[in-house]
DNA sequence: AATCTAGCGTGAAATTCGTAACAATGTTAT
DNA sequence: ATAACATTGTTACGAATTTCACGCTAGATT
């Protein structure tokens, strides 16, 4: 059944429910496809269509009671509850990654961080004790943690996903700049700021 | 001209160019569309598509070059150049950015770092001196800067664009968690990892 | 040289996606 | 109470995107 709605109306949810959480914080209180899609440099026919998939949120000419509907969002997509993410890679980036609030604010607790140096090993970042790598099946089995980031050179990147998916790991965030292989029911994101960049400067005179 | 390929076909090219960088890196000299896609889990049919936009660049039978390709992707994405970028924001994330080699690398160099703490105004990261966000249009405009990235909290992200665009800025990668409104003529890129859990726990039973 | 094979480039077909339009319905003003 | 208005949910359509399928060429094999 959610399998019938198409994974690009589900990568638009997060922006709206983002949006959401800043209109409330602004103070209102409702909102319409208008507004939404205004902010968003997204059409409102869009925006209503995208919602329509999983009921009526709205009220006809009134709009949407944002926290209602930000709850609905949450529930679809499955966020009202709270997460446990394994960080693997504790260096530079792994330590911004373990310092930065805004994972557990936003319903993302990062359980446990991973390693291989011995150097590391052993050591904290912020209440994080770094874990060595050789334990994260076990840590990851025992806590059921479904979700991990990957932060470590691209060249080890494809071996600690080998690691994550056989210690049951379903969904992995690399930063690493490099494609992973997976099995079909692993899902994967990733964030390459450089490619990022490249995405621009086709368009740059 | 180059207007009519689309935006999603542009939004590919580095993915593949990535791809291709590490073909090369491991030893290969030529690859076919089958083997990109198998890496990269897109079909051979649209990589040949989305190739063809800009001409033949393989030979039948044969497969494409690795090298040669690589060029012919670097010079339509405009990044055979080295580009300047600007980073406004220098603590934790600002910081990691600033510090990571791998923009430099692949052809991105971080010319000028922006803050508007006192605190930090004066210090460096690594070889950047931190500078006041005061000086960052007179900078910017000297040094014709065209792209920037904003690593400050999402309550300032705006302001800081707005000041960005208005010295001439023209691409920004905006790592603070909100939609950001600029004129037409600017592009922006969005990075949020939350927003990337939140696309896959949808899919998490 | 003739044959075979792999694999590109491409037009046509199929599918997916976004937009426009509107009936239905709640809200506000008078 | 009625009229005027705003805005949803939905359908129908057109645009955009992806996939299919095949002609064609370069190189390998015999
Ligand atoms: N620093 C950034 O801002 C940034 C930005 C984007 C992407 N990245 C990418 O993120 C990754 C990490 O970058 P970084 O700057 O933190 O690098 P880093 O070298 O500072 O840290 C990498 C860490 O991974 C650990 N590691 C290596 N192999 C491991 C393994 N098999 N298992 C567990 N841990 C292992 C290392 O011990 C090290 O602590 C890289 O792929 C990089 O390209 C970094
Ligand atoms: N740390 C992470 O891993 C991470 C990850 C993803 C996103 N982010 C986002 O990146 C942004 C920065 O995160 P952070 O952890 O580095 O926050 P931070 O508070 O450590 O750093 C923010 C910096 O921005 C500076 N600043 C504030 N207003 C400014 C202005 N108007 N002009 C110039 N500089 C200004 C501050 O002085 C500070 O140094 C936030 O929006 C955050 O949500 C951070």
């Amino acid at each position: 059944m959610p399998s019938s709605i198409p994974d690009i109306v589900i990568s638009r949810l997060p922006i709206y429910l983002r949006a959401l959480e800043r209109l409330s914080q602004e103070g209102h209180e409702v909102t319409s496809s208008h507004e939404l899609g205004k902010r968003l440099g997204i059409s409102s026919a869009q925006i209503r269509k995208d919602l329509s998939h999983f009921g009526g949120f709205g009220k006809q000419g009134t709009g949407y009671k944002i926290a209602f509907l930000r709850e609905q969002l949450r529930q679809v997509l499955k966020v009202e509850r709270e997460w446990e993410v394994a960080l693997v890679g504790a260096g530079d980036l792994g330590s911004a990654v373990a310092r930065y609030k805004g994972f557990a604010e936003r319903g993302f607790h990062i359980a446990c961080v991973f390693d291989s140096s011995p150097e590391k090993v052993g050591r904290s970042i912020d209440k994080f004790s770094i874990q060595s790598i050789d334990q994260l099946p076990s840590i990851i089995q025992e806590r059921g943690i479904r979700i991990a980031m990957i932060a470590v050179p691209a060249e080890h990147a494809q071996e600690v996903a080998n690691t994550l998916v056989g210690a049951g790991v379903k969904a992995i965030l690399n930063y690493a700049p490099i494609n992973l292989s997976v099995p079909d029911d692993v899902h994967v994101q990733y964030i390459d700021p450089v490619l990022h960049l490249q995405r621009m400067t086709y368009y740059l005179t």
